[in-house]
DNA sequence: TCGATTATTATGTATGTACATATTATCGCT
DNA sequence: AGCGATAATATGTACATACATAATAATCGA
């Protein structure tokens, strides 16, 4: 019976890095010593630290060992909802309308931000979230057709860009950008806002291997509040 | 020489889901299946399974085994730096102005979302970021003494709490909210800018175990964005 | 037929071992 | 002293094995 396991083992270096048995700056025990104090398997004291340092608690480098950051840099998780499913997390009804749907030449930034050749031929899809009838968040996205063969089976109709990518096209990295912008004329038509009104935005790309997906832009409503627990 | 790593049976179950080879809603061959399948033992599957399921990519469950979500809900990282390094890293040169510092009675709001006595004495500190000289954050702060120890011994005129709580406080838990928030006059006159201009607001709260640290508001001047590679 | 107990099963974790890899430290030569 | 080759070392990963755990499926009694 050991109940040592390496969520234990975890708690326990925790303990030590905050009550600076290890000092920030200083080194700790190599794996194997940890191992044998705490009477369990260097693999299992691997897991463990290898998680802390995942979380930026601790800094690993073989040879060199493991050491308390002097300046943690701390990473969290966040999720990526589906905008319906946001909708119905925040007990609200979601609702959804869809605006403008056109094939477009890809404007010059926009090409160059996907690494697409100019003027190449997206999809721009316009559409509006509803929550309890209200405007919640105007998408603004420009899919890659090349990336989707599926999409003209799409109907952007009946469900949102924002879902059917989610379930149609799986992707493997990206870069997603906060900010707060000021509504534009448009934004504030859609949203119901006034202009200038300060809107939560979130800019996404993603990409298939080396291959664009999709960029978006999600203007949310005034009020709108991202939350994580860390 | 078995050059199967858990990092290319990632990759293969990534492009297996990717490919439809293992359909959304549908359940994948079990870890022995797949280990024997590949060649590899049934712990370096398990591995890569299990980040993909930390990921959002799939979702297992004991005995009920693997399957692939017909909505994943993905999960991606991003990093909690400290302003002035924040600042460095755009490529400018930080600055630091404290603003007040003053022990208050906690606010009513504040105290029970810290679960806090009402009237518990909180330190509140103002201070301003600055980038190439001008306003780039502005940080309200309140600590609760009671978590830090040394707080008396900060001297906030020369480090910013933000950069002094991460050397000397780390956190266990806490939550952080993104939204986009109106410039009071408050804000406008630190942050050199217009009221109701629309800024990035991050609010965050952190706990040691049980016991609060410290909460803040960090309002950013116009035109910040915060980006997170995914 | 229902409900509680028991078996089955897939994932979760722990261990001992072995070897790989990235760094650092050391040695030896000039 | 300087430099390049070499040894030493801590972490990283893989494997076979064993048992734990949670959830489902099967069984059996009333």
């Amino acid at each position: 019976m050991s109940p040592i396991t390496w969520q234990s083992v975890k708690d326990e270096a925790l303990r030590r890095i905050r009550n600076r048995d290890w000092p920030p700056g200083g080194q700790i025990p190599h794996e194997a010593d940890l191992a044998a104090e705490l009477g369990c398997s260097r693999v299992t004291v691997n897991r463990a630290l290898r998680e802390l340092a995942e979380a930026g608690l601790l800094e690993r480098r073989r040879k060199a060992g493991t050491r308390v950051p002097l300046n943690p840099v701390r990473k969290a998780t966040f999720e990526i909802p589906i905008i319906r499913h946001d909708i119905e997390g925040r007990g609200l009804t979601p609702g959804y309308r869809l605006i403008s749907q056109q094939m477009h030449p890809a404007p010059g930034t926009l090409a160059q931000r996907l690494h697409l050749a100019p003027d190449t031929a997206l999809l721009q899809v316009m559409a509006l979230h509803l929550a309890n009838d209200a405007p919640f968040c105007l998408e603004d996205r420009w899919i890659n057709p090349a990336s989707v063969p599926d999409l003209a089976a799409a109907d952007f109709t009946t469900i949102s860009a924002n879902e059917w990518l989610v379930q149609n096209a799986p992707f493997s990295g990206g870069e997603i950008g906060f900010s707060a912008t000021p509504a534009t004329a448009s934004d504030a038509a859609h949203l119901g806002c006034a202009p200038n009104d300060a809107l939560f935005t979130v800019e996404r790309i993603t990409w298939a291997g080396t291959v664009p997906i999709t960029s978006v832009r999600l203007t949310y409503a005034p009020g709108y509040q991202m939350l994580t627990l860390i």
